[in-house]
DNA sequence: AACAGATGCTGATAATTATCATATTTTTGT
DNA sequence: ACAAAAATATGATAATTATCAGCATCTGTT
């Protein structure tokens, strides 16, 4: 089968995840993947799942969610596009330990993971990239969780407000892609005070909140309160 | 140089860091590593220097600490003999993001970071281990910081007690490695409310504490706490 | 359009945790 | 061995956060 034919060759991702790998194996993974979209609110993962396949982000915004209890989850992470999101034990589990769902619009790639694993241990320029890959993500997982840890109410949501407009959509306004208990499951507060906290920023002049949409008026303000509080 | 001379060749670890690499590599590995020992209280690695060796723990105890702000630090992790303690962005950084230092007298064993990505590169079966337990360990800190986080103070400290009972120690008695203040950088609480909460557990007969002596008295109790606290 | 159910919002109160102050004990350095 | 520093301990109070209760608003469905 001619290279041509193969669409994961003008994969704007090709450079980013396959770089690595031999035109062979690329027309191999290219056989076997599999291009997926999910709408808003659908599950891409389940925890508990067999892991089968190697996941990650062609467009959109997932989060990463494990139950702790019948009624609460915790969000572990937002990924945003060419972001891995089979990363916690992919390759040291059988089942996923937490789920993935859609927040936005989403386009996911899965390759094989028995595939994956064969180009590992064959290429090993391109088992490099991965063990790069995996190792950046874990290190956002870990750095982002404890810097929510060390702070208070007001300075987790600072945090996050200016995650969402700086990392994910570069303007200082934004429509939240996620509700309030999301927030909450995401920075361990309740959701009443996730909503207390964004009132008395709007009260302060700091933000301006209409429904799902955010304005941050005060830059500043809202950086000091990240920092101190 | 025959293998005889190499006492890598005999360590105990071999199996486990090295099965996949071949005679010549542990050769090579052997004339590079550089097998060291430390007291409790030194520091092992310092966060913000080049990122030079690739480190495990032969035997000993070690936490991972990153600084916050001037005097406060915050504990990521607490690894114990086997484990790796190069692994926040080992392979995606170019200096250590946090500091290792040993709160037991610790045996470390460091290769030639150089050394290792070479290997990676040219033994695939090599590069899958080390996928493998990178991600384990990821996924272990990942993991536990969501447990600490879910929880409130008296959950936490329970938390801990049972990690060091069960996992590290193995025995319901046993000296506390780290004092009242590393606790507290570990859990996100103040020094004096983990004060405050294994005084509570002693009056309440969940433990005894003799200085650094914990002792557990009742076993049922302390996980009902760490379940529900 | 009407309804149900989820989500957002606010206040009052209770529970939890931090801060400050102070004393004692243990460890460390000389 | 001694003084100084650090760690442990406890109480009182302040600050923070959770819980509960009651409404309003939005969303999706029929």
């Amino acid at each position: 089968m001619p290279l041509s034919k193969c669409n994961c060759e003008g994969c704007e991702l090709k450079g980013l995840f396959f770089s690595e790998l031999t035109n062979d194996e690329i027309e191999a993974v290219c056989t076997w993947k599999d291009e997926r979209s999910y709408k808003k609110g659908e599950y891409i993962l389940r925890e508990g799942d067999p892991i089968k396949e190697f996941c990650y982000t062609k467009s959109g915004l997932v989060k990463l969610v494990r139950s702790v209890s019948d009624q609460e989850e915790q969000i572990i992470y937002f990924a945003s596009s060419l972001d891995f999101i089979s990363l916690l034990g992919i390759f040291s589990n059988d089942t996923y330990p937490y789920s993935v769902v859609a927040i936005e619009d989403t386009v996911v790639c899965s390759l094989r993971i028995s595939e994956v694993k064969t180009f590992i241990r064959t290429n090993g320029n391109f088992a490099f990239s991965v063990i790069q890959k995996l190792n950046r993500v874990s290190d956002n997982i870990i750095t982002t969780n404890l810097e929510i840890k060390r702070r208070r109410l007001p300075g987790r949501i600072a945090y996050i407000l200016l995650y969402f407009a700086n990392d994910i959509y570069k303007h200082t306004t934004f429509e939240l892609p996620v509700s309030r208990k999301e927030i909450a499951d995401f920075i361990g507060m309740t959701t009443e005070n996730v909503i207390r906290t964004l009132s008395e920023f709007r009260r302060d002049g700091i933000i301006k909140i209409s429904g799902k949409t955010i304005e941050i008026v005060d830059m500043d303000k809202l950086l000091k309160i990240k920092q101190f509080g």
